[in-house]
DNA sequence: CTGAAAGCGCTAACAA
DNA sequence: TTGTTAGCGCTTTCAG
């Protein structure tokens, strides 16, 4: 005959669907013993809310947003890319996922990009951005307007209510060191770091694991500095052709940063690629064709797909105070060959 | 004012609730005209169905099962740990999910089990179990009935409305093969391959991409018949000693089953683990202190939390005849090294 | 502090 | 072939 309802749950507690409704939701105005007598009744006949139908009754709609860099590379665009897909289904589940374009570079923007989300209109905010004071503060003004937060691929540990959804990065690094020193094996040389900017957080903890697993393989592998391509394509060929005069022998690269295209065409021209094992972040179209052709060799990944459909969970988990399932949350570290590419 | 609803939907199209249900539903019995008319307003007012309250209206229960083997080796708790997990959360979702148990070796004990399956209380079935003729005429008696099926981690590639939950098994072994390759490198040598049996379908494909990679590194390394331990811990032991003295130089050991606690046992004895780069399935909690030991050098694996979210998506989806979102239903093949080991 | 009653968006008899 | 009406399980006024 079917799961217990509120109506049962009422008759069985002695009370009205009003006062099971008030219990239910932890609302104030009700006699403890009545509470009590209400818990009481749920444990005798295994209530479970169905939560689909107080939605319903609710009728309320969630209203997200996605902050997103402005500058647009293939990464990013596989992210618009995996938002699209899930608004796409979102749309019957009362739920609009939209998404605000703010220069990474420049925290003023970001800022009032946050600033300007009116919480009317906004139950929950996934940003990507850099972490910095500015935003920090940011994040605390819209929680403070009871707007909730992720903080997307970017972390941002010092805003403490803002739910990191990404990769841990210093194990990432790890990750990477311990390919390229497995993959040249019975080689000896230099390993070349190169990113985007170390500013950036997550290339500062990727750095750090790197050498906490690249040591162990010294003295076969030095690993040399990180070195900042600054996105410039001029400045990047010639911070790579510098580097292979100075060093000879380089038999491993890492790239830290996930916009690998125009760095691996300079490597590539150089022709270095073939001869060392290249890791790299993210399966972006482009970097998946260096795997194909072998110019690199593995890739360290994380599901866009999954961190969307995460950072959605998680938000509206957080504004309909709900549980999530926790092992579903949790970013994986992907590694990726030609082997076990996707697709 | 909210999106539109099926009131505005009935009034856009001049037509009631009713007829306005019919056509959303596909049911029959509304002229042509009247559907054209409905279809029309459904662009104009950009109406979306709410499917929650649809299946609110409906009061549709979904009875989920998860046929398991009966053999409960670490995997098997594993999964039913993550089945455990899901239905806790499904619970307050309208889906029960439950566990059934039938001998893997035994078709006639899982033909009865599925058989016996009422299809008044049962909507879909996620079966892990061996390919046969028998399995294969009663998924189609179940299909028949209208329970819907998935192949849950072992393919079903015969029964063909099944859909298939788990990796793809060749390019595995193809994705094993190349970790071995990498990793010995510099080496020369013969690469183990042990399994349980050679009967089951996965370890075949592993098998076959298995070798499709090792050639690429032949002569350095000659990879050996397939052994199979049928679960014997004695047969094991004497079929590895006699291989370590027939090959004095193994190089790579590829572990294709998943249960392989007792193999691993026996290698460490021998003492080869340590020399030998060793690489298995599945991150079961004794493959994870050997990753972590030293003695697994990589472990090839599927999400059994994703696995099982998986299918049960998959059959509430068939059994409403809804959408999934297809990239989220792509069951990944995950290298875990110690470095981005979970947890 | 508690209850009665009117919905939320959709479905399903039953009439017409 | 179409419309009317009474719910699904829960929330939310508004009285008491």
């Amino acid at each position: 005959m079917g799961k217990p309802t509120t109506k049962d749950l009422a008759k069985a507690a002695g009370v009205s669907l009003a006062t099971v409704d008030r219990v239910l939701n932890a609302r104030a105005g009700v006699r403890q013993a009545t509470v009590d007598r209400v818990q009481k009744a749920i444990r005798d006949i295994n209530y479970v809310r169905d939560l689909a139908a107080a939605d319903l009754a609710r009728r309320k709609e969630y209203n997200l947003v996605f902050v997103l860099p402005e500058h647009d590379d293939e990464y990013v665009q596989q992210i618009r890319g995996a938002i699209a897909e899930a608004a796409a289904f979102l749309a019957s589940e009362r739920t609009q996922v939209s998404i605000l374009r703010a220069p990474s570079s420049d925290p003023h923007k970001i800022v009032h990009t946050l600033d300007g989300l009116a919480c009317a209109q906004t139950d929950g905010v996934a940003i990507m951005a850099p972490e910095t004071p500015q935003v920090r503060d940011a994040i605390a003004r819209l929680e403070a307007r009871g707007i909730d937060v992720v903080a997307f691929v970017s972390s941002q540990p010092t805003a403490k209510n803002a739910d990191y959804v990404g990769i841990n990065n210093t194990a990432a690094g790890r990750t990477a060191a311990q390919l390229i020193g497995r993959f040249t094996s019975g080689q000896q040389g230099s390993v070349l770091v190169l990113t985007e900017t170390m500013l950036a957080r997550d290339s500062q903890e990727r750095r750090l694991g790197f050498d906490q697993v690249i040591a162990s393989f010294a003295p076969r592998l030095q690993a040399m500095p990180s070195m900042e391509t600054y996105g410039d394509p001029a400045r990047t060929a010639r911070i790579i052709e510098r580097a292979l005069q100075n060093q000879p022998s380089i038999v491993g690269i890492y790239l830290m940063h996930h916009d690998i295209g125009e760095t691996m065409r300079i490597i590539r021209a150089e022709g270095v690629a073939m001869s060392a094992v290249v890791v790299g972040h993210e399966l972006t179209p482009r970097a998946r064709t260096y795997l194909l052709d072998g110019s690199m060799d593995a890739l360290i990944t994380q599901d866009v797909g999954h961190l969307v459909r995460s950072s959605i969970r998680l938000l509206r988990a957080k504004a309909t105070r709900r549980e999530t399932v926790a092992s579903q949350e949790r970013i994986r570290i992907e590694i990726i060959l030609r082997e076990n590419m996707p697709e």
